[in-house]
RNA sequence: GCCCCGUUGGUCUAGCGGUUAUGACGCCGCCCUCUCAAGGCGGAGAUCGCCGGUUCGAAUCCGGUACGGGGUACCA
């Protein structure tokens, strides 16, 4: 590999490379590096490029950057196609489904790394340098000290023959740059409008490292200019990258690479846990995984991440923070996306995902509640007969009091826990079943024995006993007569309605449960 | 240090020169009620970070400034 002599920056690339149009079909992509649990930033990236390739009538391509082997794991990977299924964000090309630019995982792509570096270092885009890094601190230090930007100074940009064999003499391995024309750079971000960097800002990148591999600086835009990626949307983290994308794209223009358009770029804001502290993937509210263990819905979790920096536009002057994918596809445009940081509040993640639960009809909710039944191990994989009945009778109870499906869970247990593994919340059972508690029991159980032999054992008849047993004849009010009941029955003194939770276990269990705390 | 981004009730958000500054979550009260929810009604909570300017008029436009965040890496 010898290096040409290197054309002036400002003589390389003239011209101005055109920046994609409005009419121009839209492919967006999301491109994560598989490193740690999946968080909720990433999905709502996702979503935002998602939402904005299907508003348009686009493509939308699912790309993996794996290309620091040190993080990068295959479970990440899984987990990340696991979840973009499981939200529901499907993509056209990509990886698992492939496509006419594949591969899509970077590392499988280091041949067109290399080609791409050959082709600039050939045409005097980039170039090697031997700097170490103890002389490369010691001048940014002196350029801090002195008040200039402290990248890199450019020593190394214009070495002879001579001076590269000398440090190649020396055993010192170069990494390449990315020689920066001297000129100031604006692009007009779809989230922030115009943004400039002054030419002393933005200096000679480093695109491959000194052990031959190249950085995310050169595989990014080299990906997604041989992709025809229209629209990049991703975290404001980066958004201090894009003079040298824009550059690296002008240069790509020259040597061949790509279709010979700058993409537009959008920088979404971040999202912030509690407190002022950006979401990092090791923080357990950060973590995708968790919300659809607890039960949370990929529509309500989706849902709720729109909102943090978007909204859907008010109708009539009506603004709604609950709606549908297919309304926030309708609707998405993303120069209105707000673009300070927003925190995530759970709390209000739990309404809309409950709100959302509540759309759905019951057969669906009975169907959604399965899998956290049996990793509750209460129901059988896969399920009975027996339990599907109970559990569809049973879904109605819990519909419209849960925030995420979890809850239901925790409301259910009593139905389909055995008798053996039944238990009694200890704080509920000296609250509720003390001396009085269980004179009421002892009633119940005599008005409970009753009905259910020769009449029917139904919600009616259940709560015509008992208030005619414990109300009446007691003298208690409602809420004293039925809380030892309910205590006895379902183990805590938060559940379903009573009645109906009685019906559903049958004469037997019910009776049994009471006579237990006896 | 240098560069870039941001700043509307506790939180998210509407707002694009003229509003009693919108809605939601949360909070408080009431109604409903067998618990918990859901639902209904009502309430508290923001001089729109601050200072100047432009304008008859500014949360909205301009300039500073403070604070927060990001970058300044052979991480992404």
């Amino acid at each position: 590999m010898t290096d040409t002599p290197a054309p002036g920056p400002s003589e390389a690339i003239t011209g101005t490379v055109p920046t994609v149009g409005d009419d121009v079909p839209v492919v967006a992509r999301f491109c994560p590096s598989p490193t740690g649990n999946p968080h909720v930033g990433m999905a709502r990236t996702a979503l935002f490029s998602w939402a904005f390739a299907r508003h348009h009538g686009g493509r939308f391509v699912f790309r993996i950057e794996d290309t620091d082997a040190s993080r990068d794991s295959q479970e990440s990977y899984d987990l990340l196609v696991d979840v973009m299924r499981w939200l529901g964000l499907d993509w056209d090309e990509g990886v698992e489904v492939g496509g006419p630019n594949g591969p899509y995982r970077q590392s499988e792509r280091s041949d067109v790394y290399a080609d791409v570096v050959q082709r600039l270092l050939d045409a005097g885009y980039a170039y090697k340098a031997y700097d170490t890094a103890e002389e490369l601190e010691e001048r940014r230090e002196k350029a801090r000290a002195e008040g200039r930007p402290s990248g890199y100074d450019g020593l190394h940009r214009d070495l002879t023959d001579e001076q590269r064999a000398a440090y190649e003499a020396e055993g010192r391995k170069p990494v390449i740059r990315f020689r920066m024309p001297a000129k100031d750079w604006t692009f007009d971000d779809l989230v922030r409008g115009p943004i400039t960097f002054g030419a002393e800002n933005v200096q000679d990148f480093v695109i491959v490292r000194a052990n031959g591999q190249p950085l995310y600086t050169l595989t990014n835009p080299t990906d997604d200019a041989l992709m025809g990626i229209t629209h990049v949307l991703r975290g404001e983290d980066i958004l201090s990258s894009t003079p040298r994308q824009i550059a690296l794209y002008e240069a790509f223009a020259q040597v061949g690479v790509g279709q010979g358009l700058i993409p537009r770029f959008g920088h979404l804001p971040y999202v912030l846990g509690q407190g002022n502290k950006k979401l990092s993937k090791r923080d357990p509210e950060s973590n995708l995984l968790g919300y659809r263990e607890q039960g949370f819905l990929p529509e309500g979790l989706l849902n709720y991440l729109a909102l943090l920096g978007w909204s859907l536009p008010a109708v009539d002057g009506q603004e709604r923070d609950v709606f549908t994918l297919e309304e926030m596809v309708r609707a998405f445009d993303v120069t209105r996306v707000n673009p300070n940081p927003a925190r995530f509040d759970l709390k209000k993640c739990e309404a809309i995902n409950g709100d959302h639960v509540r759309l759905l009809d019951a057969t669906d909710v009975c169907e959604r509640l399965v899998p956290y039944l049996q990793a509750a191990g209460l129901v059988a994989d896969p399920v009975t007969a027996q339990e599907h009945a109970m559990l569809s009778a049973a879904t109605p109870l819990v519909h419209e009091r849960v925030g995420v499906l979890g809850e239901a869970v925790d409301m259910l247990r009593f139905l389909f826990i055995d008798e053996e593994h039944f238990t009694i919340d200890e704080k509920d059972r000296a609250k509720q079943l003390d001396e009085a508690g269980l004179d009421v029991v002892r009633a119940a159980v005599g008005a409970l024995e009753s009905i259910g032999e020769t009449t029917e054992w139904s919600c009616p008849t259940i709560e015509g006993a008992l208030r005619v047993a414990l109300v009446d004849e007691l003298g208690l009010k409602p809420r004293l007569a039925f809380g030892p009941v309910r205590v006895a029955v379902t183990g805590s003194r938060i559940s379903p309605p009573l009645f109906e939770s009685l019906e559903l276990l049958g004469r037997s269990r019910t009776l049994a449960r009471l006579r237990a705390v006896l």
